[in-house]
DNA sequence: AAATATACTTACTAATAAGTAAGATGATGT
DNA sequence: ACATCATCTTACTTATTAGTAAGTATATTT
């Protein structure tokens, strides 16, 4: 596959996470990649096209991520743990999560982008709430709510919390994490 | 106060909460209310000025609903449920809130703009964290955090479940509001 | 009655946006 | 040597944006 795509992909996905969907424009990408405007459209016709490709890639890499899990044979524990330190990082770089920074601007999506924006929330929401399952009936994790709930809830924390953390100053992103670990300790 | 200045500033409110910041225009607003363009400007010289105005109007909002809780002698449970109600409300509107909007906008504001919405977020997060103060004080809510921190995972839970709610169907935000309160009884 | 302020409209400008059609360049395959 | 393909550039169009300058109508004040 081409680096140039591959560029446009990366930098069009940080663009949203720091400037958001609307905010960004081909412009953006072609000065910071030395190229012509056209040549982003020549490899993404549409903005939409483009945002549906960021979408998808993201995707794919999560799963890769949860196989890759799996294939190491890692406990829940250490598969949350995983999946925070994503957003971890992203904290570090004073980056959104893509479903933090798209999610707000759902209503001005095209049809596609936002069925693949639903796709990737359901995913990760359906894997979250899987683990917390398994965990509380393993008795890896301790909790009253209903798994599917509690998902909801940590997730949340999480996607709002980086949020938050660019707004207020002395913001403590880990600490917030580690309460959402210690609130499923047994 | 003007009757159309008003409805400008609830209009844009709605806009962004529904739309996003950068992805509504004064045409948005001059078509809904049967003016033109030209008249918006009349009222807010600058889109920076009027996301200001909406702010300042939702702090002056907030802090009038603080003060008629004290009034009258709200207990922390009925502040707290004051104010997860507004969020219920919210959801159901299918609106996000003004915070958890403007937030991921947040490098894309003007600063003035930005600084009232740092005012903004920072008022309600140290009233939350106050009223689990004196609430955890006075043993009427239970929880080992620090209030600071509670707060925020709190606010995070509300803010970013309404962005989920609109990206996933089947959510059922009161469970989610439930759970919220659930957590904090002794 | 004249002056003034309020609340607009008309008619623009300048900038930026997404998107396109046609052509240039160079590498690769036949 | 020739054709083909990928990867762009040049040069645009069309639409939309925020914003403005100047004028009009109506009500209020002096």
């Amino acid at each position: 596959m081409s680096v140039t795509r591959e560029k446009i992909i990366e930098l069009g996905e940080n663009l949203i996470r720091t400037k958001g969907y609307n905010a960004f424009s081909y412009q953006d990408i072609s000065t910071e990649l030395g190229i012509k405007n056209a040549a982003v459209h020549y490899y993404f016709p549409s903005k939409e096209n483009l945002g549906t490709s960021i979408i998808k890639t993201n995707i794919q890499r999560f799963e890769e991520m949860i196989d890759n899990m799996h294939s190491r044979k890692f406990d829940e524990w250490q598969q949350l743990e995983t999946f925070i330190k994503i957003y971890i990082k992203s904290h570090r770089e004073q980056k959104l999560c893509l479903v933090g920074s798209l999610g707000p601007d759902i209503n001005t999506l095209s049809n596609t982008t936002k069925a693949e924006l639903v796709k990737m929330t359901e995913i990760i929401h359906h894997w979250l709430a899987g683990i917390l399952t398994s965990g509380k009936m393993n008795n890896i994790f301790s909790f009253n709510d209903e798994p599917q709930n509690k998902a909801t809830l940590i997730f949340s924390c999480l996607v709002a919390s980086l949020q938050l953390s660019r707004i207020i100053d002395k913001f403590d992103y880990k600490a917030v994490c580690q309460s959402i670990i210690e609130d499923l300790k047994p």
